[in-house]
DNA sequence: AATTTCACG
DNA sequence: ACGTACGTGAAATTA
């Protein structure tokens, strides 16, 4: 973690950016073009079914589901990525928020569910909770803390945890979870359940059943227990997700199937699916897709997905 | 061959 | 006292 040296000497950051630069060189911009099958004239990845734990997919040779987005320069690899022809766009559907709102539905807490039911931003929500303020004297901020609080109990956060990431007081981390399972208590106990179901049983399981076998729930080892307890409490929530998407993408093969359309579904990014979109479809595919996702598997919160198309992948986000 | 680093959700 | 946020894959570096 060079990163956290920044402020000690003005070399860190060149030494960054050179770093930026030789991954996307590297990985992206010149392995890629090796990689163009000359019959098709695309890249094909394999997607692999049987590999990651939670029952996500996995991508490789090559991995697409890690195409930069998050720096500038990454982004001009992104734009790399274009339908077949003029005749097509790419199109782009995400679901919003989706682990949160599992992690609402299946530990069934009131106040997550009622943030979700009634379309609040949920980071901006959560942060008028922890911090006991109305939801418009939410600072960014605030929720900018509040944001990582989220993300951390999907992943079984502690406090030195969230204080590594979020740069404040081990102390003050502590206050922020302690004030969350206060405002959250259902996720509290959910997340407690989780650990003692896997003690109990040697496994955790999603919500349509896909298991987890944790054969160190109950090492005598702290560190090996404490990552087994965190994958009790994260597999579920990641793995339903990955099930969500999964019947969203059988359920719209079908229904692309049925309408006899030309526009083909070609990218699975965890939460995200991409489609070679012809123009004069885009209009009809788009509530399909919206829906086949909404729909895939209902909770007790909305899901939702947001959709967009463009010239390239960067433009359809 | 194993480890480190970094790209993504 | 101890270590410390989930899941991947690819390239470069270390040994």
């Amino acid at each position: 973690m060079l990163a956290k040296l920044s402020a000690k000497h003005p070399i860190v950051e060149n030494i960054l950016v050179y770093r930026e630069l030789s991954k996307l060189k590297s990985t992206y911009v010149d392995a890629l073009p090796t990689m163009i099958n000359p019959r098709t004239n695309r890249v094909h990845t394999s997607y692999n079914q049987a590999v990651a734990v939670t029952g996500r997919l996995s991508s490789n040779n090559p991995n697409l589901q890690n195409i930069p987005i998050r720096t500038e320069r990454g982004r001009e690899v992104r734009k790399a990525f274009v339908p077949r022809n003029p005749e097509y766009t790419l199109l782009s559907a995400d679901y919003s928020q989706i682990e949160l709102r599992i992690i609402a539905a299946i530990s069934e807490d009131a106040n997550m569910i009622d943030a979700f039911r009634s379309g609040l931003d949920i980071h901006t929500a959560t942060a008028a909770k922890v911090y006991g303020v109305e939801i418009a004297d939410v600072t960014p901020d605030m929720r900018r803390n509040a944001k990582s609080v989220n993300f951390g109990i999907i992943y079984g956060v502690s406090a030195f945890g969230l204080s590594e990431n979020l740069g404040i007081a081990r102390s003050e981390a502590k206050t922020l979870i302690d004030n969350y399972f206060i405002q959250y208590p259902s996720i509290k106990k959910y997340m407690e359940n989780q650990v003692k179901f896997a003690q109990k049983t040697g496994y955790v399981q999603t919500l349509m059943g896909r298991k987890r076998w944790l054969k160190d729930i109950n090492s005598s080892n702290a560190v090996v227990r404490g990552y087994a307890e965190r994958n009790a409490i994260n597999m579920p929530i990641q793995g339903t997700a990955a099930d969500m998407i999964k019947l969203a993408m059988i359920s719209l093969h079908k229904t692309f199937r049925e309408h006899n359309l030309r526009s083909r579904m070609i990218l699975q990014v965890h939460d995200e699916l991409v489609f070679d979109a012809h123009l004069d479809e885009v209009e009809t595919i788009k509530p399909l897709i919206i829906e086949g996702m909404r729909n895939a598997m209902p909770l007790a919160v909305p899901v939702e997905a947001e959709i967009g198309t463009g010239r390239n992948w960067l433009e359809a986000h």
